[in-house]
Formats: C-alpha cells, structure tokens, sequence
DNA sequence: CCACTTTTTGACCAATTGGTAAAGACACGA
DNA sequence: TCGTGTCTTTACCAATTGGTCAAAAAGTGG
C-alpha cells in the first residue's frame, strides 16, 4: 500500500506551521494544555482560528507537535555527555548546558513541567520510549566512574534528578524566583549550583573524613 | 458599622467545606485550575455543582482558600529552622521536613508548582507579602553562620532554591521520577539528598585544596 | 407538631470553546 | 489569461462550563 507523493510542505505551509508553532509554545507554556484556547493561539499566530485547523487537525495535535519536538532538544545535552571524557568535566559541563537551557528555552521548560506535572498524559510514551533507555545509559555511565574511583561515590539516578531540579528550577518557577532576587540570579545560579556539584562529586583529597 | 454576629459555622458547614477542599485539592492539582471544572470537583466531593457553589462564592474562591491555607503549611518547615541551632544540624533537618512534605503532601505541591508556574496570577501577593521576609530572615541567618565559619561559603538565596528544587521535585516530577525508577525513588532520595548537602555545606576539614 | 432557618436540588442560562462547511481569495504554471 | 490546486475567511454548530434561581427538603428550637 504506497504512501502516495510524500508532496514537500510549500513555503506558506512551513512559514504558517512555523508561527502557530512559535505562538502555540507561548500559550500553552504561559497556561497550560486546558488553559490555552485556540482563539489565543490564533492571535498570537496573526491567523484566523479556521485557518490554524487548516494547518493542524486539532488543538491535540499542536500540543503533540510541540512536545515531540521538545523531546529531542531536551535530550539533546544528556546525550553528550561522553563516557569517555574526563567525568568531572563532563558531569559539569551537563550542569551548565542545563542551565543555559533554562536560560535560553523558558517556555520549553514550562511546557515540560506542565506536561509532567498532570501526570505526564500525552508524553508518558516518549518518556517510556526515549528518555528511559537514555537514562539508564548514562546512569551505567556515572556508575562506571564511580566504580573506577573518579567520582565520590554517589546515586546516579538522584544525581540526574537533582541536577534537573536545580536547574529548571530557574526556567519553571521563575515566577517565586523574581519575587525572591534582587539582581538577575541567573549568574549567582550558574556559581552555586557549580559548586554545588563540584564539592558532592570530588574525591576527598587525603585525611579521614568523619564517619 | 457593626459586622453583626460572626455566626460560628454549623457541624454541617464544617464538613462539606472541608469536603469540597480536599476534593478540589485533588481536581485543581491534577488538572491545574482552568483544567478543573466545578462539576469534576462536584462528584469528587459527593455533592451537587449548586451545592458547591452554597458554600463557596465560585471557582476562584475555591481555589484562593486552597492557596491561602496551602501558604501556612507550606512555609513552616522553613520558620522552624533555628538561629541558635547547630547550623548543619538545622539545614539538614529543614531539608529532610521538605522531603517529608514532597511524600506527604504531593497534592499541595503540585498545587503550589502549577500556581507558579503559570506566573502566580493569584499567589503573586503572597509571596511578597508572606514568602519574601521570612526567605530574607532566614538568608540573613544562613549568611550569619556562613561568616562565623559554621559552614563552607555559600550563597544562602541559591542554597534554599537547591533546597526546594531539589525536594519536590519527587512531587511535582513524580511522573517522571516513576518511569526511570525501579523500586521506591524517596528511601535513596532521602540518603541522596543528605548527603548532598552535607557536603556542600561542610568545612573541610583540613590540607590545603586544590585551586 | 409547628414555624423558621439552613441546606439541597432540578431546571435553566449566557458565555466560551473546539471544531466544521462552504464559499471566496490567491498563487502559479501552461 | 485561464484553470487548478492552495490558502483564507465568514458564518455557524454542539458541547462544555461557570453560575443563577426558585422551590423543595431537611434540620432545628419551642
């Protein structure tokens, strides 16, 4: 049974995709899946709201477009992350990839928080799927490292939990974080939660440490 | 302008809008708050949608009690934490009541995180009001033992962010948290975390460190 | 048992919202 | 210029949802 021409998106199509894409991540990360309103979306987009389910068969739809691509880019700096450099340069460097991500992609991150938040319904799959096997991959990672002494011994699984939350922290409750700072706290951020990391993942140099 | 008798509420005012509390709790931080209707909240509490609205003037006001009083419990942990305490014992122990909230209270959690992370539109006040001195009081008290040498240097502001971030996150990422664990995540958490910050926060105890 | 207050309900409404149908505007190659 | 397929809009639903209202039903004190 032949697919038929696969027909390449003209470039009204990927310019329309493209912008109610873009306003569909403001909406839905500002208010949530049920919050968010098509009308909202259209506006945002400069369309009509016929005219955005011309382009997607369903509000559904562009909230799975969206996370779908989310997946990928959110993975993205786990995946880097290389058995074979030095462990504590490359545990770090995820540290502030993280950060920069939340930094540079807010609304990506809150769009992932609420998902997960109500209990993760339309992405439970993906996390199954793709984030799962990732997981236990690097995890096995840190476990070696560990294992051969070049890292203080730690639970991989909570590292990567906490290294997560610390981070995204600054992305998805940006909102307690202003009331909370008094200049930008992304620069003391990156200085903590480096350190934060550096001092649980050092060897101790030499001499008994208590207990 | 006399307020005219408070009336004390009625054995059958008491129980029903405690029932329509915890049911709303249960709807709001599942389903966020536009994604809650009145009528979900309705047959959670066993009680009819014009009965609901007997007790409570309308959605929003559900809500607001639920935040309001979600504020008392929620930054008590934080108000134990003693000045005149050991400094590690106390951080320690205000860690471990934030992880007890996380597997006690997840509900209250998740209504917290959605709330901010939707901006705060309704806690927004709170927070300056309530959360900010308390957070500053408890910053200075930080710093105040950071500078008498009780603790290793550390920005107190970003030390109580880790904090939050990194204990509820078991709540509020639970989704997540039970894809990629195999048995009970919070017993390793509880060692995790620990040990986390007890070594962000201990002195060294002595030779000189790298750098 | 009776008056009186509190509680509960069934019927209803206006606004919002996701989605549809069909006609019209537009682009573009022949 | 014309025709054909792509894109856009106008007008419109049906369902959901927050909320109202008046009347019925339960309590409650005397």
């Amino acid at each position: 049974m032949p697919d038929g021409p696969p027909k390449k998106p003209s470039r009204i199509q990927q310019r329309n995709r493209h912008l109610i894409l873009d306003a569909a991540l403001d909406v839905f990360s500002a208010h949530g899946y049920r919050g968010a309103t098509l009308d909202q979306i259209a506006e945002a987009a400069g369309l009509s709201k016929p005219n955005i389910l011309y382009y997607f068969s369903g509000k559904e739809e562009i909230h799975v477009t969206l996370l779908n691509q989310l997946m990928e880019t959110w993975l993205d700096p786990l995946v880097e992350m290389d058995a074979m450099g030095d462990p504590m340069t490359e545990l770090l460097a995820y540290v502030h990839r993280k950060l920069d991500m939340a930094r540079d992609l807010p609304r990506e991150s809150r769009l992932f928080a609420g998902e997960i938040l109500q209990g993760a319904p339309r992405m439970h799959p993906h996390l199954v799927s793709d984030l799962k096997p990732l997981f236990d991959e690097k995890c096995a990672v840190i476990q070696g490292w560990v294992e051969e002494g070049k890292l203080a011994p730690v639970d991989p699984h909570h590292l990567i939990f906490s290294i997560w939350s610390t981070t995204q922290h600054y992305a998805d409750f940006d909102a307690q974080v202003q009331v909370l700072s008094s200049d930008d706290p992304l620069e003391g951020a990156r200085r903590y939660i480096d350190t934060l990391f550096r001092r649980m993942l050092s060897i101790p140099t030499s001499t008994s440490q208590t207990q």
